[in-house]
DNA sequence: TATTGTTATACTCTATAACTATA
DNA sequence: TATAGTTATAGAGTATAACAATA
């Protein structure tokens, strides 16, 4: 196999790979009655706890008016509840309800048992190069201004 | 490092590898004007050539509706067009335009380049034992049900 | 004057259901 | 009777622009 053709095969497998994980999280989200934009805000929340929408908007990197959207559903689905902030009467703040805790732990939980499926049994040794070749090519993409 | 950090350190790695790459497609798509379904689309009649609204969606595993959706965009923009079937009145053909055929061979173009940015310079060994554990990863994943 | 969140409007992707034309 | 594609309707994510309330 020719060193082209074998970084081909690599960029497919990434791509396929991509493509599974994104599928296999929109499935189980929808289980849950959740899109990946909600489960996001939900991501943040468990992280950082109560937000404003500004704040959220500027972590999901979309417009205030996307957050007003997401939040509506949110809590028209039960998941957060809009509070008043204690300082400052313009703005909002988005907390969970028990559900949304709930739901948001299991979340992270699961993401938690994914790794079993990913590298349960596998050789230390290979998931060490893995995730060091992973460290790699992120550092590749952000020299070329990929990031977060 | 516990052998449960590590795994952990794996998936979010793996994690933000998605969320670049994604990001990273969305916005090379964009400034051609294309979306990532739209583009899709392109990429199916690139691999199998002209391709009925049936094939298509079925290709995309979406509703035929749908695809008319996703036609009447790439039509008007001007990547492919609607022909008449040789032999189904019912059905037509969707072909790519000059400027469809051009787009579509350079996305194959970018994407080929870009497995320099991901690999470029690196040893082959290594290059070799990621593209083995991303096939391995895949395997277990098919073995739960999730594959493309 | 600047910031927070909303209303108004628009575009895209997605789906189901009913329908037309054709096979 | 079955298939290809459309119209009708609806929900979700995204954006810009104008606006009200508050800082």
């Amino acid at each position: 196999m020719t060193r082209t053709d074998l970084e081909t095969e690599g960029l497919d497998r990434l791509l396929q790979l991509v493509v599974v994980l994104n599928a296999d999280l929109a499935q189980r989200l929808a289980a849950d009655g959740l899109t990946e934009s909600r489960a996001h805000v939900l991501w943040v929340l468990q992280q950082h706890g109560p937000q404003t929408q500004r704040a959220l908007a500027d972590a999901l990197r979309v417009t205030p008016r996307n957050i007003t959207g997401l939040i509506d559903g949110l809590v028209s689905t039960g998941f957060v509840t809009r509070e008043s902030h204690p300082h400052d009467r313009r703005a909002t703040l988005v907390s969970f309800t028990e559900q949304g805790r709930r739901t948001a732990a299991a979340l992270e939980q699961e993401q938690h048992q994914f790794t079993g499926i990913l590298f349960g049994g596998m050789p230390r040794a290979k998931v060490e190069a893995f995730v060091d070749t992973l460290g790699d090519i992120l550092g590749r993409l952000q020299e070329q201004g990929l990031s977060l």
